[in-house]
Parts: C-alpha cells; structure tokens; sequence
DNA sequence: TTATTACTTGAGCGATCGCTCAAAAACCTT
DNA sequence: AAGGTTTTTGAGCGATCGCTCAAGTAATAA
C-alpha cells in the first residue's frame, strides 16, 4: 500500500513489489489476480482506515462541528516524515487513472463518495445538535470540506514552511467554525 | 503537452508522442534531449498558458478581488469536453513526480510558486484599491486562494452533476467576496 | 550539376515491463 | 516414513520501454 500510494500505480513495478512484500511474482499472482487487482486491494485497505479515522473521529467528539474543524487543523501539521506522502492516495489515484481503466477509476469515485458522505454525516449531527442553522445543506458543506482537504494536502505537498500550513490550515478551519454564525 | 496533461508522465510513451508529434524518434531527440526534457517544455509551455491569461484577468479587470473571484466562479463551469483534462497539470505532475527526480519536481515546485505570486500581486492591487482591509496579508489571501483552485479542479475531476459544482464554485467565491467585509 | 551540410528515418539495442508455469519445497495426513 | 496436497520458486515469455545511429533524404552552396 505505501509504495502504490509515494510512488503511484504505473511506476510502481512488480520487482517493488516483490521486495516490499517479500514474495516472488507466482505467489503474488496466486494471492492476488494482477497487478490492477493487488492495486485495488491497496487501495480499499488505505480508505478504509481513512473511513474508520474519520468515523471514529466525528463519533467520538462531543460536537461534530470541532471535529471536523480540528481535523482540517491537523491537516496543517501534516509532516512529510510520519507519513509516506502528504497526499492523498485516492487523489493521487484519481488524477492518474484515465478513463481507459473504468473498474479502478470506479473503485476511487466510490471511496470518495463515502468520505464525501461521512464529512455529510458529521455536518448533519451538528446540524442536528443545534451547531449550524437548521436549513444549512450538510450534503454541500461536505463537498466544499473535502475540496479544503484536498487542497490543503496538495499544498502539503509543496510548501516547505510549517507555519505558512499551520495559517493555511487555520484559515480554512475558520471558515469551517464561522459557519456557526452565518445566517 | 495535451498528451503529458491527460496521461501523466509515465505513463505516456515515446510511441503516444511520435504520433501526436508526428515525428520519428530520432528528429524527437534531435529536438529535444530526452523524454524528461520534452516533458519539461510541456510544462513550460502549459504553466506560460496558464501565468498569462491569469496576469491578463487580473491586469484588465477594473477590480482585482472581482477578478479573482470570477476565477473561482468560472472553474465550476469546468466542462470535460472544452479541456483535455479539467485538472491541473502541475498539480497531477506534482503528486506523480518523486523526490528520485529533483530537477522536474524543482520545475513544477517553481511554476507553482510563479501562480502564486500572481495571485498575491492580484490581491495586493486589491488592497491598495481599498477594496481589503489594509491589514490582509496578499501571502497568505494567495495561499488560500490557490488552495481553493487545486481543490475544486479535483472535485470537477470526480464531479459528475454541473449543479453541485457550479454550487461549490458559488460558495468558494463566496469567501473571497466576504473578505472586503471581514475585519 | 555536384559537393557539402542539415535533417529525417526506422530498424533495432539492451533493459524492463507484467505475467506464466513446470519444477521444487513445504506442509499435511495417515 | 510415505504419499498426497498446497504453496513457493525463479527462469524466462512476449511485449514494450526509452533511446541510438548508420543509412537515406532534403536543403544549401559552389
């Protein structure tokens, strides 16, 4: 999963994965179906701990609005050390598989879908708690949340500065808890 | 250039070029040095496009802020058809070019950072024309900025329903507009 | 026209790609 | 230990990768 996830589907060669997993091609082929299969496996194990972090996240807090608001402050501590790479798997996926291979574009769109739809949940309960206006549109925050985290792990991605990310971060965590106020 | 934009790096070929180009290998390596330094023109070229006719935007429009806001509100009317790929080659270049290769990667982190000071100077006029606050930091009003651009060109990738991106351009433009009135 | 230079061609190089499969090794069961 | 089953192995397949270069073609100069 982290040598797809730092260095990609296409470049990711089956002699790295022979290493990283200590086997060799037949039991990988036996074990998996194929290279596509083995990626798609990958995949789905990498946004399913991103699904159950972000369940357990939203959950666990008292208020569904600080959650999510602390986790895109997090987001602005992101170091390129404590994990493979500050981006996104499921991004990186996105932008890299064409239409030529539908199945595991399909299996991106899909997990993206239901990352979309655990941030609608998270911003139903807070809607729900009394946290934001009774006629805000959850399905509509999300998409623009998830658009922040996008964003915000891309320019992890590039920016060398901790504290210019800690106020990107800061800023967009913001518009998150302004929307307490708004009409 | 729209070959490397829509396919990525590696995953083009020198076969997918000879035919877009129309040329054999060897006048391809006559032109240019290699398949990395052919890239690295498309990058030129495509981030050249890309830093003037956002200079033009902001330099003819009466009210930079307008401006970059219309930005925002124009990138959620992104169609499939009229572009070879609604994301951002620099940023895809970005996710998919590794440490391994310095040079590339110090291209794309240029040209980045070249977009972003566009936009700060866009903002600084902003300032200057009385239309922020005289405190707004241009820096760190780009950095945000472009952190909304990368996020939504994503979400036009995945996104299939125009209303629902149109909805999240509006709400994105919508923080730009509502820095005139913030503190 | 002929000699010289500049450019183009495409066969094919060595390397690597994803992948297969017969043989060997390891693991059971009796 | 012996026989049967499952798993692992790695040599190597055909295809493709980025790339080279001797030979061929076109353009220019004399």
């Amino acid at each position: 999963m982290t040598l797809f996830w730092v260095k990609g589907y296409s470049a990711t060669s089956l002699k790295d994965l022979e290493q990283a997993l200590q086997m060799r091609p037949g039991s990988i082929y036996a074990a998996f179906r194929s290279k596509e299969a083995l990626f798609r496996a990958a995949l789905d194990l990498y946004a399913g701990r991103m699904e159950a972090e972000l369940t357990a996240m939203i959950a666990d807090a008292p208020s569904a609005l600080t959650a999510l608001r602390s986790y895109l402050l997090s987001l602005g501590g992101l170091d390129h050390c404590e994990k493979p790479s500050t981006a996104c798997m499921l991004v990186k996926s996105l932008l890299e598989i064409q239409m030529d291979r539908p199945e595991l574009r399909n299996v991106v769109l899909a997990h993206l879908e239901t990352v979309r739809r655990l941030l609608a949940q998270g911003f139903a309960r807070a809607v729900a708690a009394g946290e934001l206006p009774q006629d805000a549109d959850p399905a509509r925050l999300a998409r623009r949340m998830q658009t922040y985290v996008f964003g915000l792990k891309i320019q992890a991605q590039r920016e060398t500065d901790p504290e210019a990310m800690q106020r990107l971060a800061q800023d967009l965590a913001d518009e998150i808890s302004d929307l307490r106020r708004a009409a």
